[in-house]
DNA sequence: CAAATATGTTTTGACTCGATACTATGTGTA
DNA sequence: TACACATAGTATCGAGTCAAAACATATTTG
């Protein structure tokens, strides 16, 4: 059963790909490049940036920049630098590829499938896969995406994290870990 | 809900990929390298070729050629010509592949992820995971994994194909279908 | 037997990727 | 304040992925 579900998740995983390819060919846009896109066009501002991105996609900042540069070449995301950390480079979605994604992303054929599942059975598929994600990372150690330090509701404090959300402060170790809250 | 569960497993693959390219550094194997592997230590001797591989992972024969010819050389695999059809080369794994494939895949902390959830819980999420997968290939068109053609238990005869199994002759639309008998 | 089809390899060029080295900015501490 | 260290990000390099196209064999079909 686990290998099942490991077959599976790398089956659909090598289907978007490929469907993701198809679909890029008309921007020039790699599958790899999408994804970036897609997630940024999906995070708060306190996550859009080179590192969170890499963090996402499990790549280094070397490669995932490279990739930033051909998306912004084409004019898909504009840089914007930060106003407290000039280190700092937003990233941000812009019309153009706002609208791109609309088109591609996820893949209609992919959405429509999922649609021919119940209400109630997409449910309990997204609670149970984000129930193996959780532990999947909580195991690895790698940060990822919807840590408590990359978190819209989280601000670093001399003594610790703050959530603004439920107003706690968070041990170093709290904050590393998935925030169920992130949004 | 849609986008849920596209992210989800989007993230789930983006991890899975980044712990078997760790993994995969004690031999220098890079993580499609270990799919085309894995998938050949999965698969019955219709599915053992080139053109098997590709159809599996979604790439051109031309490029999956290149990875096997790799595994090949690292012996990991050999090639066994067809008795009966000299144009086909069945794709065994060796002793080597399967023990390497035996601590690495699927990832241990995967397998751990996934036993944190009920039997019964591993099973609704497989089931309906197959649901979906099964719709994708079917609404993009492009055969996988699992297609009778490609199925143990096919003979093709003059009429149309012949199923071992259910002993039923299909037709040529139906054998292209996703057998759900294919072992 | 000739033409079409199927399996598979090789080559080419664009791109991905990690590793490494690098710049610039911010933080901590003596 | 000065200096070490940490953090965000870029640039370069070599190995590898990838599709496309050309190619070589072998099989099937007419």
């Amino acid at each position: 059963m686990n290998d099942d579900l490991f077959n599976l998740i790398e089956r659909l995983a090598n289907l978007l790909r490929q469907e993701t390819r198809f679909e890029g060919q008309s921007l020039g846009l790699q599958p790899i490049q999408q994804e970036a896109l897609y997630y940024l066009s999906t995070c708060n501002k306190y996550s859009d940036t080179t590192l969170a991105v890499a963090e996402f996609l499990g790549l280094t900042k070397g490669t995932v920049s490279q990739s930033l540069k051909i998306l912004e070449s084409k004019t898909l995301i504009i840089r914007e630098k930060d106003g407290n950390d000039k280190r700092i480079t937003h990233l941000k979605v812009t019309e153009k590829g706002k609208y791109f994604l609309s088109t591609t992303c996820p893949p209609k054929k992919f959405t429509e499938s999922v649609k021919e599942l119940t209400n109630e059975q997409q449910n309990v598929t997204a609670t149970l896969l984000s129930e193996i994600l959780k532990n999947y990372q909580k195991s690895t150690g790698r940060t990822a995406f919807g840590v408590c330090i990359n978190c819209k509701f989280n601000q670093r404090k001399s003594e610790g994290f703050l959530c603004e959300l439920t107003k706690e402060t968070l041990t170093t170790e709290d904050a590393t870990l998935i925030c169920r809250e992130f949004v």
